[in-house]
DNA sequence: ATCCAGTAAT
DNA sequence: ATTACCGGAT
């Protein structure tokens, strides 16, 4: 087992080593923070390639915007989101979280404003806001120093021998929380660094050729002699 | 444990 | 034809 400054060490030495393959990411994709929160919610388990088909469709439509998805009917909403699958629990999700957003904080600036914590804990009781939406939006839309995890993550890291599989995500998130200086770029960054070694590399059925992380890995190595 | 559902890679 | 996907609610 590690002790916490080992811990922290080898957190940030995989940090370093995925940035240096992959380079800064510069995350999230989007041209606002309410554009940020709607891709958080349309991309529960479904490919991102699905979610940008749909932020296309909602730009066109003009309804990237809180008081437009208020105003907009909900069947309406669905057909547009149907690329993201899901469609009728995330258009609902969707109406759910704007209407919440007006009559808590009048806007998502205002919603932004106070101190994070609480509002992670309000943003968490949300219907359709589980802990990693959540963070996605406090840390990619609000800038705050909140980490993210992910199926992705959690895959990464128990091969890594750094957490189960079966731990949750507090638990998950806990280990980045007490052992990283809690900076948005440093979180931003890994989280998606994180995603890109999980899509070339560190998939379901592991594709460990070229892998900058195999001499950390617990895996058997895919070249070992 | 099961449901929600479309899309692209394998 | 099967797998995988930047989950969450019941």
């Amino acid at each position: 087992m590690l002790d916490k400054e080992q811990t922290q060490t080898a957190l940030m030495e995989l940090f370093e080593t995925l940035l240096s393959r992959y380079g800064a990411l510069n995350w999230w994709p989007a041209d606002t923070p309410f554009e940020v929160c709607v891709g958080a919610i349309l991309t529960q388990n479904t490919n991102w390639g699905n979610v940008e088909k749909v932020i296309v469709n909602l730009k066109r439509e003009g309804l990237l915007s809180v008081q437009a998805l208020r105003e907009i009917d909900e069947e309406r909403l669905a057909e547009l989101i149907r690329p993201s699958g899901f469609f009728n629990v995330k258009s609902a999700r969707l109406k759910e979280f704007v209407v919440w957003i007006l009559q808590r904080h009048g806007s998502l600036e205002a919603m932004f404003g106070g101190d994070w914590r609480l509002l992670r804990e309000e943003l968490c009781a949300v219907r359709g806001i589980g802990p990693e939406t959540c963070d996605s939006i406090l840390l990619y839309a609000g800038e705050k120093p909140s980490f993210v995890v992910d199926a992705y993550t959690r895959r990464l890291f128990s091969r890594l021998g750094l957490v189960r599989e079966t731990d949750d995500y507090h638990r998950v998130r806990a280990l980045f929380m007490d052992h990283l200086p809690a900076e948005v770029p440093l979180f931003n960054e890994y989280h998606a660094l994180i995603v890109e070694q999980c899509k070339r590399h560190c998939r379901k059925k592991p594709s460990c050729e070229g892998c900058p992380l195999s001499h950390f890995c617990t895996l058997p190595a895919a070249g070992a002699p």
